[in-house]
DNA sequence: CTTGACTCCGTACCATGGTCCGGACCCCAT
DNA sequence: ATGGGGTCCGGACCATGGTACGGAGTCAAG
């Protein structure tokens, strides 16, 4: 499989995939054959489709790129307490960002509900908001 | 109140306001007294404190400045259509980025439960993320 | 053996959402 | 009336997460 391929797999572009290399949260392959010039094209296998989608897995979880290398270099290491504690802070930032996604959700709710019910005028945009400061 | 109130009041810092001002997210009100050269310091009031909370909530509610912008405006005419069309976009983009965030959590705790028990070696940090991709 | 698509690589550029800086001005207390 | 802190303002800078560009090399099909 050589860039494109691994890129159409995860779903993401090919510069994506040269800046995570860049990154360093990918590495990149040696090109067959040529060793000192030339050479060929970098292939790419299974496990490097595995390992982009959990690039994207984790960054869909919150994670910034800078942790996502740090859960990388752990998963070659055995520092499970380490990992632990970077799962266990990362669930309680879920934890309050989805709690706070929720309220929004409810607000605007309220707000979609308000603005439907019949009063002419403008929606109460703002003051629908306000109630989730509660 | 003086910017820095205003701030305060919000939880922002004085820079961040401007920077909405500048966005035309906030009004720069008139300075007092002086008309042409002269004049003092801009006045803020409670409106403005609202309006600025409005914006942080908004915030985190997932709207960008940008529909942040189109929703103040919003509030300014009646528009209600509009309005609920944006709510209920933000809504089902809500739900989406909700679920994700709890799929992700559920990884987390998969990853935190199997890192925690017996085993030695590394966590399956990778593994634990590719089972959330049912 | 040429042509067209793809790769490689560095560098530049982009959008978002701020944050900092420096000089000029202003306001209030002493 | 003077000093220190706050304000005003434009413009520069920052971090994050990419995206685009251009030139050279490579590969596979016709």
């Amino acid at each position: 499989m050589t860039i494109a391929g691994l890129a159409r797999e995860a779903g993401v572009g090919v510069e994506t995939v040269r800046y995570y290399q860049r990154r360093g949260l990918l590495e990149t392959p040696e090109r067959p054959s040529g060793i000192g010039r030339g050479g060929s094209v970098r292939r790419y296998g299974i496990e490097d489709v595995r390992r982009l989608r959990f690039i994207r897995a984790a960054q869909a979880a919150g994670f910034t790129l800078a942790q996502i290398e740090e859960l990388l270099a752990l998963d070659a290491t055995d520092d499970r307490k380490r990992a632990r504690e970077l799962a266990s802070e990362q669930i309680a930032a879920l934890d309050v960002k989805i709690e706070g996604l929720e309220k929004a959700r409810a607000s605007l709710r309220r707000l979609a509900h308000e603005c439907g019910s019949g009063a002419a005028g403008p929606c109460p945009i703002l003051t629908s908001f306000e109630q989730s400061h509660n």
